[in-house]
DNA sequence: CGCGACGTTGATTTGCCTCAACGATTGTGG
DNA sequence: CCACAATCGTTGAGGCAAATCAACGTCGCG
């Protein structure tokens, strides 16, 4: 990959949501840097402030918090086309609540919150961009909440697995149990079930 | 309440994240219907097409969704200074799967969605605004993942009384429990151990 | 090779649900 | 203005989904 596929990845992935020209293209291609990130690296850890929005090129993220009982808890991932942060930290640079970490080698696009702002200054239409985003992401977290809710364990993973067959197989069974939210063992005696 | 007022209120949040002269506020007053809104009634059904954004001036509204096995499941409240919307719905125009209920009678702003395309052209800045306000929407659901799977039933609802005691008595028991997951039985054994 | 990370399996426990019956309150029509 | 129904909350008995705890197998990797 290429700094110019990097960039590609990312403009396409923008011209779903807004026009570009290729002067804008350029002058974006300024305030974001391109990092490769080794597996089980961290982009942000829980009480550090949240420096950058990152848009994932390549790999897969996990965004996790500790718990009371000392263990962690999934909340979101975060896979290729994907923008993920604290955003909360993020907006208020104060530390934050949430972990970030690569679950494989990949690249993603680090866009750091002074560069964000006068980026927008400079490109307004991708406040829209961003907008788009964050709404689809929202929408998707209330969905979410109605499968949590109204789905058993079972039913959860069942549809889970249905929708993303092939993210499943990326990524190591106890982490997904505890994105939908129950205990690698009871995940395990799903699968010994049938398939 | 007069219009002025309402058109006040909205202007006013607005004015958190952005800047707004008196000439864009009597402009965004062009698109923007102020409706006083029925207890029990409902701005969205599912199943039919979501054609507005929502600010609530007044009041409290659920967002709910049907489970399969017939019950209803609420997924967000709006209170006031909330937006509210089936966002995958407004954005596709597609038939939405949620609903949206007035709790008790209020008054909402409504922006419908060639209103709202057409306001961002004329005020390019609200996508600012609203980007902002779906990152703390989106923000505050990642938050409530981390609380629903690392807390008992007990736990989420005192810790939700404590963080919103006033709010806890403007709605029926069983739809905060519907909104907490888990039942109305319970919460009331909850609320039977001790205050 | 040996250790640590991950998955499996079984026994036991428990948090919460289901179902049913029963007050209390509200609101509505006669 | 009262009677009645509907809505909402409470309480208890019994049951089940999933957690907990512990032991063991296996694989990949330093």
């Amino acid at each position: 990959m290429t700094s110019t596929d990097n960039l590609k990845a990312l403009t396409d992935h923008m011209r779903r949501f807004i026009t570009l020209d290729t002067a804008e293209e350029s002058l974006l291609a300024n305030y974001i840097q391109f990092r490769d990130v080794r597996n089980k690296e961290h982009l942000l850890v829980s009480g550090h402030i949240c420096k950058a929005n990152y848009f994932v090129i390549k790999g897969c993220f996990r965004m996790y918090s500790h718990t009371d009982s000392g263990t962690e808890q999934i909340v979101q991932f975060g896979i290729d086309n994907w923008w993920i942060a604290d955003y909360t930290s993020l907006d208020s640079q104060q530390p934050s609540f949430f972990n970030i970490q690569a679950l494989e080698p990949g690249v993603v696009a680090t866009l750091e919150r002074p560069a964000q702002e006068e980026l927008f200054t400079r490109i307004p239409k991708l406040e829209r961009y961003f907008r788009h985003i964050l709404q689809r992401a929202y929408a998707a977290t209330l969905m979410r909440f109605h499968y949590i809710f109204s789905q058993s364990g079972e039913e959860r993973y069942r549809h889970f697995n249905s929708l993303f067959p092939d993210f499943v197989q990326r990524i190591p069974q106890y982490m997904l149990a505890s994105y939908l939210g129950f205990t690698p063992e009871f995940l395990s005696k799903i699968r010994a079930k049938k398939n």
